[in-house]
DNA sequence: CTAAAACCTGACGTTGACGTCAGGGTCAAG
DNA sequence: CTTGACCCTGACGTCAACGTCAGGTTTTAG
């Protein structure tokens, strides 16, 4: 009830957000850097975030573990702020996706060829 | 019948390991200066390989899909070549068995999430 | 008030699997 | 015999996502 504008001071530094989201503070920089998060500045300019940047943090690593690049996720941020696409966006939308599925596949094949290997070797210590 | 010790001339160039396998020469000259492969030589110093060149270097490509680094397929070749394994190999292998199950279910999170992301902006063309 | 902890801006370093260029042999075909 | 197509050995270039160091300011704990 009482928070409608007073919590909007809810904001925390750089160290935080990189701890919240377990990654290294030069690296929550580089996301900056390349497009993917803005922050507020102190008056003596230090950057400061809203709390939900650590979950946004978290799904930046969750992009690039699936081989987005920076570019990518730059691209695939306002579609999901505005729910909006066009057809560009959604053309890479499902290029990512197919390319996922195609990974998902290709490691499949590779853990089935590692466990022929492993099941073979464990019968000759 | 003919073929017990006739077809040893059976030998190709890098060029065609190199089509055969969907890759560049530069990579077959990699994989040899990693210790991956090893070739013959013509007398005026062509690199010389068996037919089966050609999958063993398709061999190398999925495992680097699986994000396996030279180092580790080096590692892994001797343990398919001999069937035998020490503590050490073993634990390799099951280190990367491991790594890749984790990759493969962390991709599988975010094509969940990219599919999110096209189901919700499918409506909103 | 002071020292440690955390932050800032550059800017160069790292890593792996190649790409690419330089400069030069080799070999079947016409 | 010469023109391509293919091969050779270096050796430097690339790209992305940070790591790391330098040199300096700010915030916090005591």
């Amino acid at each position: 009830m009482s928070a409608t504008t007073a919590d909007a001071e809810r904001l925390v530094r750089i160290g935080e957000v990189a701890r919240d989201a377990g990654v290294s503070v030069r690296a929550v920089r580089y996301y900056e850097q390349q497009g993917l998060l803005t922050a507020e500045r102190s008056p003596s300019g230090q950057r400061l975030y809203p709390r939900e940047a650590g979950a946004r943090v978290r799904f930046f690593q969750q992009m690039y573990a699936a081989g987005l690049s920076s570019r990518n996720i730059a691209e695939l941020l306002p579609c999901i702020e505005s729910g909006h696409t066009d057809a560009e966006q959604r053309a890479m939308l499902h290029a990512e996706r197919d390319r996922i599925r195609a990974k998902i596949d290709d490691l499949q094949a590779a853990l089935d060829r590692l466990d022929e290997v492993i099941e073979v070797t464990a019968s000759h210590p």
